[in-house]
DNA sequence: GGAATTACGTCAGCCTTGTTGACATTGTCG
DNA sequence: CGACAATGTCAACAAGGCTGACGTAATTCC
């Protein structure tokens, strides 16, 4: 009962009003996707970067600031006035790296851990609903087609393990 | 050898991994996504919030401003910056109601046509290409995924083709 | 017919988050 | 030692969100 998103086997029949769904259903999801924990962060004096920042170095913990940069793709100006607000308040904290001193590690304390948990948990209960009300066939097809969607230098960092 | 996205059959197995991945995914999914249609507006004085006004009103050609703010959510204040712009431009024309002349309709001009279809043929491209690498299952299943991770609103404007 | 409401526009000011450009510091490496 | 790399920082600017307040024309309700 989910065989027939195609006209023939293999044959993907895709009418530019069959892609504009898919243009639409991005446009909408990624706002549902958001909304939890923008939600979250407002009245808190953190937006959308802070999540951003908080969520890669929470998966990835001792990146450092270049690896985030690359993540992230953004500036490095962009990126430090975020980094230093997470700095002040006690979120992150930045260890000297032991084998090339330049380098900040970068780490969530507990304080940001507590956010980082409370900011993933509103998200991945979204997920979890969307992902049971779809089922698993559903899922692989989900990650597949995003996947290839992505560019290919992001999709080399989102495959990668090791974040660095 | 795409069939073991679940432990077994009908139960999702969805660990915190599984879901960070799937939150990942749609972080650089989303990226790519926008990534096409971003390039050709910079260096026009355009960005995104033109490309989505022009999107949805050749999508729904007539539809009223109230019509695209709730589609849009976003104020009438930021709203009107975009449409000042393409009036001005004249790639978007308004028609007084017939039946309530308070209500402006909105329309595509040939100009506002040209380039909603470059942008549109860029994006389209790449999710063509991304659907045609994941097969038709898969494509069935990013919608379906998509879908239930809307909020129960933006689904309904999804759904809705007259999006009046 | 007059009052309330609706659809829309606009002025003003603010915030977040992105940008560019220039420059300083510190550490690594050949 | 000198070039380069990793990072931070100051300054200025832009896009695109936001709130609040106000104005006008058309519709609707009593």
């Amino acid at each position: 009962m989910a065989e027939n998103t195609s006209g023939s086997e293999g044959l993907l029949f895709l009418t530019d009003e069959q892609l504009r769904k898919g243009i639409e259903a991005m446009f909408f999801a990624y706002r549902g996707f958001t909304a939890d924990p923008d939600r979250i962060l407002e009245g808190m004096d953190y937006g959308r970067a802070h999540h951003r920042a908080i969520h890669f170095i929470n998966r990835t913990p001792g990146l450092t600031v270049s690896n985030l940069l690359a993540i992230l793709g953004v500036t490095k100006q962009s990126l430090n006035r975020v980094l230093r607000t997470l700095f002040d308040d006690g979120l992150v904290e930045a260890r000297v790296g032991r084998t090339d001193k330049r380098e900040r590690r970068l780490h969530l304390t507990d304080k940001g851990q507590a956010l980082e948990r409370a900011l993933s948990d509103a998200q991945r209960a979204r997920m979890r609903a969307a992902y049971r009300a779809a089922g698993p066939q559903a899922v692989q097809g989900f990650r597949t087609v995003l996947e290839a969607m992505m560019d290919p230098e992001m999709r080399r960092q989102y495959l990668r393990e090791e974040g660095l």
